[in-house]
DNA sequence: AATCTCACG
DNA sequence: ACGTACGTGAGATTA
């Protein structure tokens, strides 16, 4: 028999750091439960084990032996986020029919020790897994230790043991206690350590080998006298080291065996944490409803799906369904009907119909639609939407994951329309939330009119001059071969400078450069710290400037080539459920990060230009955010230095630095400047000050006086963070919620950056709320008037329209009404408004 | 797959 | 003592 022993402290405390805080919707902690899942499913899958058990600490209220308090005393307790999992993962195990071991007064260790010689004493295998080496001292050969790293799990027998070490893992003991183990605070000898140790095992065998005939070895002088000096150390150290192997447990091996698991139980606690991979993994079917108390009987009665082909007189009977559509393949579902259709002309009949759609994933049947000259009409709830408004921050929006979240029954018994016979009930659970929540409105009047809106501007596309485009490729080519190869000139040799390792050890270790910073697995070669290296040689600005060049080449000019259609434009795909923020962003290719802030940059906005007798109109809001930020808190003089329509930087530096306007430098207006940003974003002194270069200290008065002259300001801060702090969200003013589970976090870093995020959500999101109410009204009107000018592109704060000449002017105008009239706000909303033939030029 | 770097608002 | 601003997406290297 075959026994897998598992440490689950050390396991679970090497998932909990190795993988980033991850929680469930109701802020339950989970990133631990989560790695140790897959480092057990993983290793189970090696070893094929028949019998598993996981060993716990347990602490003793009294105590083990005289050593157990200081033993212990050195290890900090551990964090909440930890411990919350602790009784969830034995509560699982249990679930899974694994056995749980706690011993009190022993240490999970000591519990392996014991497991491990019941298997080799009765001649069956054992596994041990842990993440500790100490473990390794249980290696003989029926035990192989597996020793989880953060990358890999490494299997040590015997042979691999001494291949390591040398000597005998039995050794592993003597070893400690001549090193010691800060983290176990054993003391082993002072001066010794890991390498000398292993030397004298390897030479002497065992500690009391050491003992008998260090004295008369050729060892150094100095080894004599610590090993002299540490002898009481190093036997009290014995001790601490050695693993106990005769703790009070179950020595029946057999009670070990795995049993039948629990699948509803196990079902019910993974979904309660959100684990839907991880029951996929276990081959546990994702049980519905019994997940969220209050899901009814009722939910549960299946659909007996009868299917029929799709017709015309269908269409025209439907009044409410729910459909997926692949592409190619239509299913509707209608009462207890399934009619399906791959008939082109039904499924636009069917779009165009008036009857009331429910869809998962509504922007490619628009497309769909509209690459027909067709369109899609009366869809009335999208379930990724509504998902997304209920949780921004979710990697996705998959039916099942749904159903089980929001404890509806996932259909799966109908076969091949699991997912669609699901959508009926899964829509009036998400809808009846999303009510709860106060977001009905933002459902209905934003987010499900506007998904048609980007399915229009990703269907126009953009015109972009490819000629032009490869043109300024060649030209990149040549500037990279030559800086290149001065590059090289530099070092002294070639390099792969595209790599930062090289990078690093050419600029810090060959030519001496200061390094600055440093990254997890090395120095940093980032633009800051590059900049701050312009004046030791000529390499650093020929980096930067290679780096410059490629970024180029690779990103936008390779990049952007690829994704030019046969219409000769790029189609971007605008997605509307991806930012925890409420933002659009965009991708393949990613149309909101074209070049500008660089005059050589900016030259490939000149590639992208309006089709012939047509313009491109752009429109872009100025400093929305900050005008958001005024509107909620309701600063007076921020309100009144909006009013005044003078730049908002100088405004804002007369009123810091307490002077009037006119003598406000540049310099002046550039720090307001970061400040004004700062604030946006959850003002730090520190990056502040590294930001625009002054002392901490110096940064620290900048904000003190912002927030004085903007007393408002303040408050509005302190009383958003307040109440995050106490439900866990913010909100924007339509009513947009992100949950903020760093928030409860004890790490201090994690909580701050919580707070930041409770700073900055309810600006960003609002002004993205904003420019979507502008864009729906942008659309309808461009469509109401007729005229021949269509929304292309959003970049966050900015609108583009490609129109004919003819009615530039009129959708110009209609541009700027709506963008400005968006909302009733305390602050006017600025508009900048250029036209030209490129994006470049009509950025103004 | 994770990390680093860098493009944008 | 430690690391430091919010939100994205893409390409290249490395493990």
């Amino acid at each position: 028999m075959k026994l897998l022993a598992i440490d689950g402290n050390s396991i679970l405390n090497r998932a909990f750091y190795g993988i980033k805080l991850l929680s469930n919707k109701k802020g339950v902690f989970t990133n631990a439960i989560f790695g140790f899942m897959n480092i057990y499913m993983k290793n189970f899958d090696d070893v094929r084990p028949d019998a598993v058990a996981v060993a716990f600490d347990l602490k003793a209220p009294t105590f083990r032996h005289k050593a157990v308090d200081y033993y212990k005393a050195n290890r900090k307790g551990m964090p909440d986020e930890l411990a919350q999992q602790l009784p969830l993962i034995k509560e699982l195990l249990g679930l899974l029919g694994i056995t749980v071991i706690e011993c009190e007064g022993y240490e999970a260790d000591d519990i392996l020790g014991t497991l491990s010689k019941l298997c080799s004493d009765s001649g069956n295998e054992c596994y041990v897994l842990t993440g500790d080496r100490d473990s390794l001292q249980l290696i003989d050969d029926k035990v192989t230790v597996l020793l989880a790293t953060n990358k890999e799990t490494v299997h040590y027998t015997p042979d691999r043991f001494r291949e390591d070490y040398g000597f005998e893992p039995i050794r592993l003991i003597d070893l400690k206690s001549l090193m010691g183990d800060s983290s176990d605070n054993i003391p082993g000898v002072a001066g010794i350590g890991e390498k000398t140790a292993k030397a004298l095992i390897q030479e002497f065998g065992t500690l009391e080998g050491v003992y008998a005939g260090y004295e008369g070895s050729g060892l150094t002088k100095g080894v004599k006298a610590k090993l002299a000096a540490g002898e009481a150390s190093a036997k009290e150290s014995k001790w601490l080291a050695t693993i106990v192997r005769d703790a009070p447990i179950d020595t029946d091996l057999g009670s070990y065996l795995l049993r039948e698991p629990d699948n509803a139980g196990a079902s019910r606690l993974l979904t309660e944490l959100e684990m839907y991979k991880l029951l996929d993994k276990l081959g546990i079917p994702a049980s519905a409803g019994e997940a969220a108390p209050e899901a009814k009987q009722e939910e549960h009665i299946p659909i007996e799906v009868t299917e029929a082909e799709l017709t015309a007189g269908d269409i025209a009977a439907f009044t409410d369904v729910s459909y997926l559509f692949d592409g190619e393949k239509l299913a509707v579902l209608s009462g207890t009907t399934v009619y399906t259709s791959a008939d082109e002309e039904l499924i636009g009949a069917f779009f165009a119909s008036d009857c009331e759609k429910i869809t998962f994933d509504a922007k490619p049947h628009y497309r769909w639609a509209m690459a027909r000259g067709g369109e899609l009409k009366n869809v009335r709830s999208d379930v990724t939407i509504c998902g997304y408004l209920l949780n921004t921050s979710a990697s996705d929006y998959a039916v099942d994951k749904l159903c089980a979240e929001y404890g509806t029954h996932y259909c799966s018994e109908n076969g091949g329309f699991a997912d669609l016979v699901s959508l009926r009930g899964l829509v009036g659970k998400l809808r009846a939330e999303i009510e709860r929540e106060g977001m009905t409105d933002l459902l209905d009047n934003i987010e499900m009119p506007l998904t048609e809106v980007l399915a229009s501007m990703e269907h126009c596309g953009v015109m972009i001059d490819k000629d032009g485009v490869r043109e300024f490729g060649a030209y990149l080519a040549e500037q990279i071969e030559e800086t290149r190869q001065m590059i090289y000139d530099d070092a002294g040799h070639e390099f792969n400078i595209a790599s930062p390792k090289q990078l690093g050890t050419v600029l810090f270790e060959e030519l001496g450069l200061p390094a600055k910073k440093k990254t997890k697995s090395g120095y940093s070669t980032n633009a800051d710290v590059l900049e701050e290296l312009r004046n030791y040689s000529p390499i650093v600005d020929n980096v930067l400037k290679y780096r410059q060049y490629t970024k180029l080449s690779s990103t936008y000019v390779e990049g952007l080539l690829d994704k030019v259609a046969d219409d000769g434009r790029i189609h971007t795909c605008f997605r509307q459920t991806e930012t925890r923020t409420g933002r659009i962003s965009s991708t393949e290719p990613n149309m909101q990060n074209i070049p500008v802030r660089t005059e050589l940059g900016s030259q490939m906005r000149k590639f992208f230009t309006a089709g012939s007798g047509r313009t491109l109109i752009d429109a872009d809001y100025s400093q929305i955010e900050l005008r958001v930020m005024a509107h909620l808190c309701g600063d007076e003089n921020m309100i009144a230095a909006f009013n005044s329509g003078e730049d908002i930087h100088t405004s804002t530096a007369a009123q810091v630095f307490d002077m009037p306007s006119i003598m406000v430098t540049p310099e002046m207006r550039s720090a307001a400047k970061a400040v004004n940003f700062g604030i946006i974003y959850g003002i730090g002194a520190f990056s502040l000050s590294k930001d625009i270069g002054t002392s901490v200290a110096q940064a620290k008065k900048y904000i003190a006086d912002y927030l004085a002259k903007y007393p408002k300001v303040n408050a509005f801060m302190e009383s958003t963070v307040d109440e995050a702090m106490k439900t866990g969200v913010v909100s924007t003013m339509f009513g947009r919620k992100r949950r903020i589970p760093e928030l409860s976090s004890s790490n201090k870093m994690l909580q701050a950056a919580g707070k930041r995020i409770a700073m900055n959500t309810p600006v960003q999101g609002t002004a993205a709320d904003l420019i979507k109410i502008a864009m729906i009204n942008v659309y309808r009107r461009l469509r109401e008037e007729g005229l021949s000018a269509e929304l292309i592109l959003q970049v966050h704060d900015e609108l583009i329209i490609e129109s004919d000449l003819s009615c530039a002017d009129r959708a110009a105008e209609i541009l700027r009404e709506e963008m400005m009239g968006v909302y009733d706000m305390k602050v006017p909303l600025a508009v900048d408004v250029n036209q030209g033939e490129s994006w470049y030029e009509a950025k103004g």
